[in-house]
DNA sequence: TAGGGCTATGTTACCGGTCACATCGGAGAA
DNA sequence: TTCTCCGATGTGACCGGTAACATAGCCCTA
């Protein structure tokens, strides 16, 4: 009664087996009445196509595999609907694996289960992956098209996308130091997160370009990216330097927190403390004061990401990898004053 | 070159097909020296086994398929991520179909994709479905383990994971009697959500249980959950009972656009309008004044349709559809404040 | 020492589609 | 009228695994 076959149908309509693959798929050449035929059978027998079948026969299972750190994070969240909308669009489906915080050697199981499953292309968000010698990515790499989301690992023939962090992390900074900041200490994420690291190359740049002397305690490096890791990072920071009048926060929780330890120190934001992010997540622009942050397109690095192994499958060339970098705008907001010329708090 | 299958391992390793077959599976009765050989070929020849000839040939696909209405809404990314871990812990992938604001049919057609898929069980996160004649999902259920998960839909043989919505809208209003509050207004959701109705019935519980008249000025609904919504409906609320002392949103982002709006008003958070949310989102704790509010455990929710699943296909008979509610606590924070006994702001 | 039973391995069919090619019948051309 | 060609349909192999059964040694026991 479950599960009925093409060949159930075809006997039922009277047809091969073939008759009613073409019925189903759409081809031409069937009579209209047999057509019409087939399709009574289908319905009578509800039957639903395997593609399991299909994709053994055809050898293609138009799936794409995505592997994320934590699909609850709102940042992969966002890549995972991008992607996910994109590879719809294209007629792909996804498969997702996210990887819970602890297990080691998950990324390269969830690897080796998709290549299993013949994914056709493969998005790999793994932002602090480090390549071993002899990497199964490196393999995967070679068999199927791949994108690498905000790593930095370089793996020849894959294709990366990322945002441009520097770029973010320099103009934050510079917007501060436009603001007569002088004394602007950073809160970073882990450094052993690429985007954290690039992002404090370019608060040290913009730094630079202000001709401020880097000063190390006003950077103050986090184990997390959350809020309690700001609370605490902006009470360290207040330690060494109770004077700076401005914070880059890499984060929007981050920054909250931040601002919470600012707020409980009597200290009002932005009149005494400005405040920089970077995300963008929903709320920053309802908190208060509205955060100003570097906006993180994510979605569209997960667009990004389908379309570049939609083209590359279409195309069935191997290209060499190319890179992309996505622009992070700075959106300003209420959480930065201005300070009054030479004035220091 | 590439996709070698088990038969070139055979040939290499000068074995049948089927021993090859019994040393990917770790299957017993195999030699030792054997198996090395196996190996080594597998190795040599980088083979990596076909899930999806597996799957035709086992009928079986360790798959799960999840389909929500957008993993971009920390709400349903939340449950996808318990489902996942869930699922992937019993051995199962996960594909997901998320579904954009927009097209009407996408459930349908996501439905019929991955019965296509052949997937071992479904869970359907879209709180708005409604049932249509003859509707696929009923088609769906009869074939496969079904969770639906924050609908009303009453589907025999599906089973159904939900928060108890009422009993949290009762708990949050009943909050704000205990402090004193009586003109207690509620900014809603859309109510073609079954939660934001179930959520309006707990508030009018609450008050009624207390002994206050409900007043239909006091309830605000919103086309959405969103930051804007609040803010408007704050508005629309001060302005039809200015006197209000406590509001009760059906969603933090609704709580906190409601809180702008009454910053802007000059009232003060709790000390003039105290304000009770619903999510704990993770800005909430941080967030000026901390949001009190009712808590969902997505998490669990998708853990336990995921385990849903697994016991189910375990099992393989067929039970009746089960009911399963996860209680939505009260977080109390600093977003409430007591009122003097009789006051009346 | 023959037969029973176990272990290691091989053989063949099958899962449910697609693909390449074969076949059949009728319309149009020579 | 006969040949040709083409549209409609059928046949059998194949995709890459698994399952069930067959077979060949080998050890042990009576």
């Amino acid at each position: 009664m479950k599960g009925a076959t093409i060949r159930d149908v075809a006997r039922r309509a009277r047809v091969s087996h073939q008759t009613v693959s073409r019925v189903i798929n759409g081809h031409e050449s069937v009579t209209d009445e047999t057509r019409e035929r087939v399709l009574r059978a289908v319905r009578e027998l509800e039957y639903v196509p395997s593609a399991v079948a299909r994709s053994l026969s055809s050898q293609r299972t138009h799936t794409l595999g995505m592997v994320t750190t934590d699909v609850s994070d709102h940042f992969f969240a966002e890549a995972v609907a991008g992607a996910e909308a994109e590879a719809r669009k294209r007629g792909y489906f996804m498969i997702i694996g996210s990887i819970e915080e602890g297990s080691e050697d998950d990324e390269r199981t969830y690897l080796h289960l998709m290549l299993e499953r013949r994914v056709e292309g493969l998005i790999v968000a793994v932002p602090r992956l480090r390549l071993a010698e002899d990497d199964p990515l490196a393999d995967a790499v070679a068999r199927i098209p791949t994108v690498l989301v905000a790593s930095d690992i370089d793996l020849a023939g894959a294709d990366h996308v990322d945002i441009d962090n520097r770029r973010g992390g320099h103009e934050a900074t510079g917007y501060l130091v436009a603001q007569n900041h002088r004394l602007i200490g950073t809160i970073t994420g882990p450094l052993d997160w690429p985007s954290a690291r690039a992002r404090l190359d370019g608060y040290r740049d913009a730094l630079k370009d202000a001709g401020i002397a880097a000063d190390r305690t006003l950077v103050e490096p986090c184990v997390d990216w959350g809020l309690e890791s700001g609370r605490r990072a902006a009470e360290r920071l207040l330690a060494s330097a109770p004077k700076l009048s401005a914070i880059f926060a890499q984060s929007d929780l981050l920054a909250l927190g931040a601002i919470a330890t600012l707020r409980a120190r009597g200290l009002r934001v932005p009149d005494d403390v400005s405040v920089v992010g970077f995300d963008d997540i929903p709320v920053s622009s309802v908190v208060d004061p509205p955060l100003t942050t570097v906006r993180q397109p994510m979605r569209e690095v997960g667009e990004l990401a389908a379309r570049l192994i939609g083209d590359r499958a279409a195309s069935s060339r191997k290209t060499k990898g190319s890179r992309h970098t996505l622009r992070a705008p700075l959106i300003i907001r209420g959480s930065v004053a201005r300070l009054d010329g030479g004035r220091i708090r």
